[in-house]
RNA sequence: GCGGAUGUGGUGGAAUUGGUAGACACGCCAGAUUUAGGAUCUGGUGCCGUAAGGUGUGGAGGUUCGACUCCUCUCAUCCGCACCA
C-alpha cells in the first residue's frame, strides 16, 4: 500500500464524522470510562501543548472504545478571558466574534488531528445557556453563605485592571501577564474555600497513588494547615489607658505553645487595629508613622524581600502565665491577613523573632533545652518555664494548651495557609455576578427565572475601567426582592469559576442542557472522571478549585461526588533546543506545518515515541522524519497479508525466525494492556510495535505475517487511528479493530533457551541449552565456555537463575 | 531556607521482584542503488584499545554471588513554596 497520509486522514475523518462514531451510548448498564483532557482556551491556534494532551486522551479513550466500554470523551472551550479583551483593545475586534472565530478555527485544527471527541456535547463556557446554570450555583452559594461580600486588601494587577485570587498570583506577578501585582483595599466577592480546607486537606488522601506525588504535595502545602494555640494578650492598664479604653487586648496564634515561657516581646503587623488606631489618633512618634506609611504600601512581596524592620508602639500586654510586662512592636515581617496579625516573639527558639531581637537588642530567653546556638528550633525539655520545666516540649504543647483552655486563657485553633478565593473580575468579558445592590435592602441575587444575566453586546473596550461600569445602561435594573431601581454587580466572574465544572457539564446529555445544569444520575454514572490528562501548571489553580466546586455542590444537592477526578496525569512541556516553545523566543513548530508536510499520525505517533507523556518533551525534527518513515514501511508491508483473519498457526512447525516474531507480536501485546491501562507509557509501547516489525521482516511466513499484521494494527489503532483504520478496513475488514485479541502463551514457549556466563558477575559468555536441560546440564555446557576463566580456578559458589545466567564465584587456588 | 523531582551513549530514551546495561529511534560511519543530490536498502556504532582485554548508569562509600535498581553520604540541574509565627 502506497502511504498517502492526507487522502487516507480526510477519507477517516469525513467517515466518523458522518457515522458521529464517537458518541457516548445512553446505555448506563455498560461499564462507562471518561476520558477528558483539559479543555483549551481558544487562543486562536493550537500549539503542540495541545497536539500533546489531546493525542494522549485519544489513545486512552480509543483503547477502552475499542475495549467495549461506554466512553466519554468530550472537548470545550474555556472561553471567558482576557486575552478576548486584549484583542478587543488592539485589532477592534469584538471579544465575542474573536472568540467565537477562534474556537471554529481551533475546532478545525483539532479535528485535523482525528481526535475522537464526543461532538454532540461541545460547548464554550461564554455560552448563555452555560452562564445560566453557574449563576444559579453562584446565587445558591450567596444563600448558603458560601459566597459572600467583604472589604479587604486584594491583589490588584495594574496591567488587567482587575484583582486577583492568591492562587494567582506568581512570584508577586500577574500569572497572565506576569506584570507585577500590588496590594489594594477594596470590596470583593469571596467564595469560602476554607470551609472545605480540612476536608480539601483529607481527601488528598484518597488521590494517593492516582495523583502524581508532587501535585498531592503542592496542594497540601498550599493549604497548609497548622495546629497551635490561640490566646488572647491583655493589655497593660496603663496601654488600655493610653488607647482611651479602645481596646483591652488582642489575640495571638503560635504553632509553639511549649516556648511560651520565651516570649520577650510581641509584635503586630502595620495593619493590625491597634496600630491603625494609633496611627489615626497621633499616638505614634512622626518617624514611626513615615516608615509604617511606607511598609503600608508594600506589597507581601516586597516586604517579604526587605529587611527585618519595626517599632516599638510604646504600649505593652501582660504575660498570661508569668504576668510580665511584655513591650509590642509593629513589625513588616508579621503578615496581617494570617492568625490575626499579631505574634508573640521567642526569639531564642524562632529564627525570625531571633533577627529582630538581634536587630533591637531585645532580650533573648532560652526556655528549651539543646542546640549549640541559638536560635534553637528543635526539640528539647523545657527549662524556666514554671511548672513545665523538665517536660518534653512536645508533651508540653500538649499541656500548655489544655492548661490554657482550662484557665479559659486560650483555645486550641487550626490555621490554614489557604485564603478564601476571591472570584469577582473588574472585566466585561466573563460570567456576570447575578447579584443587585438595592439601596433599601442591600446586596440581593437575582431571581432564578431572570437567568441567565447576559453581557451586553454593544461594549466599548478600551482597557480603561469597567466596561460593565461604563455601559451607559446595563447596571440598570429593579431590585428583586422590592421592586426598587436598584444596580447590577458589574463586576464578572473569576473564569476559573467556569472549569471549576465543566467536568459535570459533559455528562448531562445535550437534550436536557436547557433543563438542568448538572444531572445527578447522569453525574453518579459518569463521574468522577476516570483519566484527567493536562498540563502541570494547574496543580494548584483549576485543580484545587475543581474539587472544591465538586464539594460544594455537592453540599448543593446537585450531585453525590467527592472528587471529581479519579486519576491525573500531568504531561510534560513540549520543549524546543531545551526551551518552553514560545513566539517570543521564535522557536515554536506549527502543528498545521507538521500535519500538511506528514499527517496527522505521524505528529501523533512521534509526540508519544519520544518521551514518556509525564515527562518533557524535546522536539526533533528528524525523529519526525522517522516516526514518518516507520508508517510508510508499515503500510508498504499490506502486500505481505495473505488472510484477511486471524490464521491458525501451528506453531512448533514454524522457522526459528518466524517464532521470534511471533513472541515478538504477543510480547506488544500483552505490553498493551498495562501502557494502555496503568503505565501510560506509549513510548515502549510504541519501541515493542517496531521490534515486532523488525522480526516480522526477517521471515517469510504469510500466516505469521497475516497475524502480526492483524495484532499490531489493533495496537496501533489508538495511536494512528487513520493508517490503522485505513489498513485495517482493507485488508481484515475492520476485524481487528473490534474485539479484544487473546493472548497466545503457547508462542512465548521457546525449546532452546540463551544463558550468559558470567564470572564473579562479570558477563563472559553465553550458552545456548534446550529448555529442559537440568541445572547440572546447563552447569556443564557453562563450565565448558567458561574454560578459558575458569582454569586454574577455585570455583566457590556456582548460581542458576532460571532462563537468565549463570554465574561462578571463583577464588585462585 | 523548606518541600518535591531528575541525573544512563553524540541525542530522545529502554531495562518485572536486584540477574546479559544501552531495547526502540534519531544522528553518525561504511556499503548498495543513483549521472548527481534526495529518497530507499544492508551493515556497523557506549568509551579506551590494532587486538586480547579493560572500563562504564553524576560522584564517594556500603550491602550482595550479582546493583541503573537497595542503604549512607555527596554533587549538579529543574520545579514548587517562600517571613504562614
Amino acid at each position: 500500500m502506497e502511504y498517502n497520509p492526507l487522502d487516507i486522514e480526510k477519507k477517516w475523518q469525513k467517515r466518523w464524522e458522518e457515522e458521529k462514531a464517537f458518541e457516548p451510548f445512553e446505555d448506563e448498564s455498560r461499564e462507562k470510562k471518561y476520558i477528558l483532557s483539559m479543555f483549551p482556551y481558544p487562543s486562536g491556534r493550537i500549539h503542540m501543548g495541545h497536539v500533546r494532551n489531546y493525542s494522549i486522551g485519544d489513545a486512552l479513550a480509543r483503547y477502552y472504545r475499542k475495549q467495549g466500554f461506554n466512553v466519554l470523551h468530550p472537548i470545550g472551550w474555556d472561553a471567558f478571558g482576557m486575552p478576548a479583551e486584549n484583542a478587543a483593545i488592539k485589532n477592534r475586534l469584538h471579544p465575542k466574534n474573536w472568540t467565537y472565530d477562534n474556537i471554529d478555527y481551533m475546532r478545525k485544527e483539532l479535528s485535523s488531528l482525528g481526535l475522537s471527541f464526543s461532538k454532540d456535547r461541545e460547548f464554550a463556557t461564554c455560552d448563555p445557556l452555560y452562564t445560566k446554570w453557574e449563576q444559579e450555583f453562584i446565587i445558591k452559594m450567596f444563600d448558603s453563605g458560601l459566597l459572600y461580600r467583604e472589604n479587604n486588601s486584594v491583589n490588584w494587577c495594574e496591567s488587567c485592571h482587575t484583582v486577583l485570587a492568591n492562587e494567582q498570583v506568581e512570584d508577586g506577578c500577574c500569572w497572565r501577564c506576569d506584570n507585577p501585582v500590588i496590594q489594594k483595599q477594596m470590596p470583593g466577592y469571596y467564595l469560602d474555600i476554607l470551609r472545605y480546607a480540612e476536608e480539601l486537606l483529607d481527601d488528598l488522601k484518597l488521590l494517593e497513588g492516582k495523583w502524581p506525588h508532587q501535585v498531592i504535595t503542592m496542594q497540601r502545602n498550599w493549604i497548609g494547615r497548622s495546629e497551635g494555640l490561640e490566646f488572647k494578650f491583655e493589655l497593660s492598664d496603663e496601654s488600655k489607658k493610653l488607647l482611651d479604653n479602645n481596646f483591652d487586648g488582642y489575640e495571638v496564634f503560635t504553632t509553639r505553645p511549649d516556648t511560651i515561657f520565651g516570649v520577650t516581646y510581641s509584635a503586630l503587623a502595620p495593619e493590625h487595629k491597634i496600630v491603625e488606631y494609633m496611627l489615626e489618633n497621633n499616638l505614634l512618634p512622626e518617624d514611626t508613622v513615615k516608615a509604617l506609611e511606607k511598609i503600608r504600601n508594600m506589597s507581601e512581596r516586597d516586604r517579604a524581600q526587605a529587611d527585618k524592620e519595626g517599632y516599638p508602639l510604646g504600649i505593652s500586654v501582660i504575660h498570661p502565665l508569668t504576668g510580665k510586662d511584655i513591650p509590642v512592636w509593629t513589625a513588616n515581617f508579621v503578615l496581617a491577613s494570617y492568625g490575626g496579625g499579631a505574634v508573640m516573639a521567642v526569639p531564642a527558639h524562632d529564627e525570625r523573632d531571633f533577627e529582630f531581637a538581634t536587630k533591637y537588642n531585645l532580650p533573648i530567653i532560652r526556655v528549651i533545652e539543646g542546640g549549640e546556638t541559638l536560635p534553637y528550633t528543635g526539640d528539647g525539655k523545657l527549662i524556666d518555664s514554671g511548672v513545665f520545666s523538665g517536660k518534653d516540649n512536645n508533651q508540653a504543647k500538649k499541656e500548655i494548651i489544655a492548661f490554657f483552655e482550662a484557665e479559659r486563657l486560650g483555645k486550641k485553633q487550626i490555621n490554614f495557609k489557604l485564603r478564601n478565593w476571591g472570584v469577582n473580575r473588574q472585566r466585561y468579558w466573563g460570567a456576570p455576578i447575578p447579584l443587585v445592590h438595592c439601596p433599601e435592602c442591600g446586596l440581593v441575587a437575582e431571581k432564578i427565572e431572570n437567568l441567565p444575566i447576559t453581557l451586553p453586546d454593544d461594549v466599548e473596550i478600551t482597557g480603561e475601567g469597567n466596561p460593565l461600569e461604563n455601559h451607559p445602561t446595563w447596571k440598570y435594573c429593579k431590585c428583586p426582592n422590592c421592586g426598587a431601581d436598584a444596580i447590577r454587580e458589574t463586576d464578572t466572574l473569576d473564569t476559573f469559576v467556569q472549569s471549576s465544572w465543566y467536568q459535570f457539564r459533559y455528562a448531562v446529555n445535550p437534550k436536557k442542557w436547557e433543563e438542568i445544569g448538572i444531572d445527578k444520575d447522569a453525574s453518579k454514572y459518569w463521574l468522577p472522571v476516570d483519566q484527567y490528562i493536562g498540563g502541570i501548571e494547574h496543580a494548584i489553580l483549576h485543580l484545587l478549585y475543581a474539587r472544591f466546586f465538586t464539594k460544594a455542590l455537592r453540599d448543593l444537592g446537585y450531585h453525590n461526588i467527592n472528587e471529581p477526578f479519579e486519576r491525573l496525569l500531568t504531561q510534560g512541556m513540549v520543549l524546543k533546543d531545551g526551551a518552553k516553545m514560545s513566539k517570543s523566543k521564535g522557536n515554536t513548530v506549527d502543528p498545521d506545518e507538521i500535519i500538511k508536510k506528514y499527517g496527522a499520525d505521524t505528529a501523533r505517533l512521534f509526540i508519544l515515541f519520544a518521551a514518556p507523556p509525564q515527562k518533557e518533551l524535546e522536539w526533533n525534527d528528524s525523529a519526525v522524519e522517522g516516526a514518518y518513515r516507520f508508517l510508510k514501511k508499515l503500510a508498504s508491508k499490506s502486500e505481505k497479508v495473505k488472510y484477511d483473519y486471524l490464521p491458525e498457526i501451528e506453531h512448533s512447525s514454524l522457522s526459528k525466525e518466524a517464532k521470534e516474531a511471533r513472541a515478538k507480536v504477543y510480547e506488544a501485546l500483552k505490553r498493551g494492556e498495562d501502557v494502555y491501562t496503568k503505565s501510560f507509557a506509549f513510548n515502549t509501547l510504541i519501541a515493542g510495535v517496531m521490534e515486532a516489525l523488525n522480526a516480522l521482516d526477517k521471515q517469510d511466513d504469510d500466516k505469521v505475517w497475516s497475524e502480526g499484521i492483524y495484532i499490531l494494527l489493533h495496537l496501533l489503532e489508538p495511536i494512528v487511528p487513520h493508517i490503522a483504520s485505513e489498513m485495517s478496513d482493507k485488508l481484515f475488514g475492520m476485524k481487528n479493530l473490534k474485539d479484544k485479541i487473546e493472548i497466545k502463551d503457547e508462542v512465548f514457549v521457546k525449546d532452546s533457551i540463551t544463558y550468559a556466563v558470567s564470572i564473579n558477575g562479570k558477563r563472559r559468555s553465553e550458552i545456548e541449552v534446550m529448555a529442559d536441560a537440568s541445572k547440572e546440564e546447563i552447569l556443564k555446557v557453562a563450565k565448558d565456555r567458561g574454560a578459558k576463566w575458569l582454569d586454574g580456578m577455585e570455583i566457590v559458589k556456582e548460581i542458576v537463575v532460571p532462563n537468565k545466567l549463570v554465574n561462578f564465584v571463583i577464588k585462585p587456588k
